[in-house]
DNA sequence: TATGAATGAGCATTCATTCAT
DNA sequence: AATGAATGAATGCTCATTCAT
C-alpha cells in the first residue's frame, strides 16, 4: 500500500499543479500569472512546479492541452446521440445543441478559448493545436453525423462539412455577442432561445427538401 | 504662425503615440508591451507618452476605442448599399458580405478583437465597449436593413435582429476556424466561398417564401 | 553652473558605479557579487546600474579594463627613470624594482590579477586584454629600456625581451609565494629583500661582461 | 564476496565523485558549479554526493587537496634525479626544468592553481594549504638539492632557498605570460626555449665561480 | 512641452540542502 | 547506502512611473 502510494503521490502533485495552473491562468492571463501564484494555489513550493514542468511556457502548454482534451471529449459526447438515425431529428438536434452551448459557455471552455486566442500571436502553434483538438475535431465528427443523416434522408443532400461548420456557427457565434465576450452570464432560457433559433435556420436550410 | 502650429504639432504627436501604441499592442499584447517600445515606435521620449496619456491602462483604452471607431465606420459603410431596396438582393448581399469578411480578417479588426478578448477578464468594460461599438452596432444597423427588406418583400417576414445575428454568425464564425484563430491567412477565393455558403444558407432560411 | 553640472552628475555616477563594482568584485569575486551589492556600495538604485552598464558581464568588463589602464600607467611610470642611461645602473634598477613590487602587491593590482585569472575560463578574451594591457605592455617597455642600456654598455649584449621577461619573473614570482597567493601581507623589508635578490641575480646574468 | 565488495564499491564511488568534482570545478569554477553537475558527471544521484562529502565546500576542499597531493608528487619526482651530484649538471637541470614546465602547464596543475587562486579570498586557508603542498614543498626540495650541489661545487656557494625560489621563478613566471593566463596553449618548442633561457640565466648567476 | 535619469516593486529561474523511502 | 522529490533563499533583470531640467 505504501509502495503503491509513492508514484500516486507524484501523479497527484502533477495533477494538482496543472489544475492550479489552469485556474490561475484563467483568471489572470498568461503574462500576469506568476509561477508563485500557481504554486500557492497548488499547495506546493515554487521549485516543485519547475521540477514537474520545465518552465512557465511548458506549464502553459501542458495545461491548455490537457484542458483541450477534456473539453473535446465533452463536446464529442454531446453529439454522440446523433449517431442514431431513426426517429424525429429535431429533438435530437435540439438536445445536442443545448449541450454544446452549455459546454461552450462553461468556465473551462471559455477560459481555454480565451487563453489560446489571447496568446495566439506568441504561441501560434498552441492556438492551432487547441483549435484542432476542439472546434475542428468537433466539426468533423458532426460532419460525419450529417453525412449519415443526409444519406438517410433526415437532411437534404448537402456538403456535410459545410453543414457542420454552419451549424456550429449559428450556435456559437451568437453566444459571443450575447455574453459580451464572456463578460456577462447568459441565462439558460436565452441559451435555449439561441439553440432554437439556430435550429430553425439550420433546418430551413438543410432540412429534407419536402 | 508658430503659435498656431503648436497645437497642431501636439495633436500630431498624440496621434503618433496612439498609432504606435496600437501597432505594438497588436503584435505583443497588453502585458508584454512596455511603454518604452511604444515611445520608440512613435519616435518620442517615454515621459512624453505619459504626458499625453496618463498611464499604460489609459493608453490602452484610448487606443482600442479609437480603433474600434474606425473599424465600426468601415463595417457600417460596407452595409450601406443595402439601404437600396430595389433590384436583385443577392448580389448586394454578396458584395456586402465580401466587404465585411475582408474587414474582419484585416489586421486592424483582428488585432482589435484579439486584444479586447484577451484582456476582457481584466478590463471587462473595455471589452464591452469595443463590442458594442463594433459587432453590436453593426448587427443593429444590419437589422434595420433587413427590416426594410422584409417589409419590401426581399426577405420573408422575420425577426430582423435574429436574421442579422445569424447572417453575421454564418459569415464570421467560419472565418475564425479557417484562419486558425488568425494564425493562417485565408485566400480571397476562400473568403468568397465562405460568403457564398453563408448567403446560400441565409437565403434558404430567410429568402422570400415563394 | 547648474547647466555644467548636469552631465557631470551623470559621469560622477558612472564613476561611482565602476568604483563600487571593483571594490565588491575584488572582495567577493564575480559570481558571488550581486548587482544589488554594487548598487548599495555606489549609493544608487539597482536599475541605475543597469542603465549605465548593460548587464553584469558588461559591468565586469568595463570595471576590469578601467583598472587595468590605471595599473598599467603606474607600472610604466615606475620604469620611466630607466630612460636615463648615464650614471650607475643598479640604484636605478633598485628603485624601479621597489616601485614595481609595491604596485604589484597593492590591492588594486592584486585584485585585478586575481579576478582576471579566476574568470579566465569564462571570459578568456578579458583575461587576455587585461594581461596585454598590464604585464605584456610593461615587459615591452622594459625591453625598450634594456635595449638602450645594452647599447650603452650598461648591460651586456642580450635579447632585451628575454631580459625583461626574466627581470619581471625574478621580481614578481617570489611575491606570489611569499604572500601565499595574496593571503598574507608582505613587509616592506621583505619586499626590498626580494628586489635585492632579483637584482643580484639579474645583474650577474645580464651585467656588463667585465 | 558481496560483503567484501561493499567497501571497495564505496571507495570507488567516493573516488568517482572526487574525480568528477575536479573536472567540473576545473571547467566551471567553484561558484558556477552546481552539485547536480558533479553528480551527473560521477554517475550518481545528488544526495549520494552529500552522503560522501558533507557539503559543497567540503567537497571543494577535499578535491583540491587530493589533486594538490598528486601534483606535488609529480613535481618532486621531476627533481629527484638532481640528487645525483656527479657528472655534468646542465643536462640534468634541463631535464628537470622541462618536466616541471610540462607539469605546470598540464591541465591538472593549471586548474588547481587557478581554483585555489580564484577562491583565495573566500577560502584563504585552502589556498595556503595548496600552495604549501605544491610550490613551497617543491621549492624546499629543490633547495635541498641545490645545497648539496653547492657543497659539491656544482653551484657556487649561495643561499640555496633563494636559488630555488629564483630557479622556479625563471621557469614558471614566463609561462603565465606566454600562455596568456592559460588561455593559449604553448608549444613544446617554446617550453624548451623557456627552459633554456631560464637555465642560461640561472647558471650565469649561480654556476660555479670559475 | 519634452526629456534624460533614477527608482521601487516584481518575476522567472536556479541551487544547496534535506526528507522519506 | 542510494535516491526521487521537495523546498527556502537568492539573483539577474525588467518595467511602470516619477523627478528635475
Amino acid at each position: 500500500m505504501t509502495k503503491a502510494a509513492a508514484p500516486r503521490g507524484r501523479i497527484d502533485k502533477r495533477q494538482a499543479i496543472l489544475g492550479a495552473a489552469f485556474a490561475v491562468f484563467a483568471r489572470r492571463g498568461y503574462e500576469r500569472t506568476c509561477v508563485q501564484e500557481i504554486a500557492d494555489e497548488a499547495g506546493v513550493a515554487k521549485p516543485t512546479v519547475y521540477n514537474h514542468l520545465n518552465d512557465k511556457e511548458t506549464l502553459f502548454r501542458h495545461t491548455l492541452e490537457a484542458v483541450a482534451e477534456t473539453v473535446a471529449a465533452e463536446c464529442l459526447a454531446a453529439i454522440e446521440p446523433l449517431r442514431d438515425i431513426g426517429g424525429d431529428l429535431r429533438p435530437k438536434l435540439t438536445a445536442a445543441a443545448g449541450r454544446l452551448l452549455r459546454i461552450c459557455i462553461g468556465d473551462r471552455a471559455r477560459a481555454l478559448r480565451s487563453l489560446a486566442y489571447a496568446e495566439s500571436a506568441i504561441f501560434p502553434d498552441l492556438a492551432v493545436a487547441v483549435q484542432e483538438r476542439t472546434s475542428l475535431r468537433l466539426a468533423e465528427a458532426l460532419a460525419d453525423r450529417f453525412a449519415r443523416l443526409a444519406l438517410g434522408g433526415g437532411l437534404r443532400p448537402c456538403d456535410p462539412a459545410r453543414a457542420a461548420e454552419q451549424f456550429l456557427a449559428l450556435l456559437t457565434a451568437p453566444l459571443e455577442a450575447r455574453s459580451r465576450m464572456g463578460t456577462r452570464s447568459v441565462a439558460g432560457d436565452e441559451l435555449d432561445e439561441i439553440a432554437e433559433a439556430a435550429l430553425d435556420t439550420f433546418l430551413r436550410a438543410y432540412g429534407p427538401s419536402e
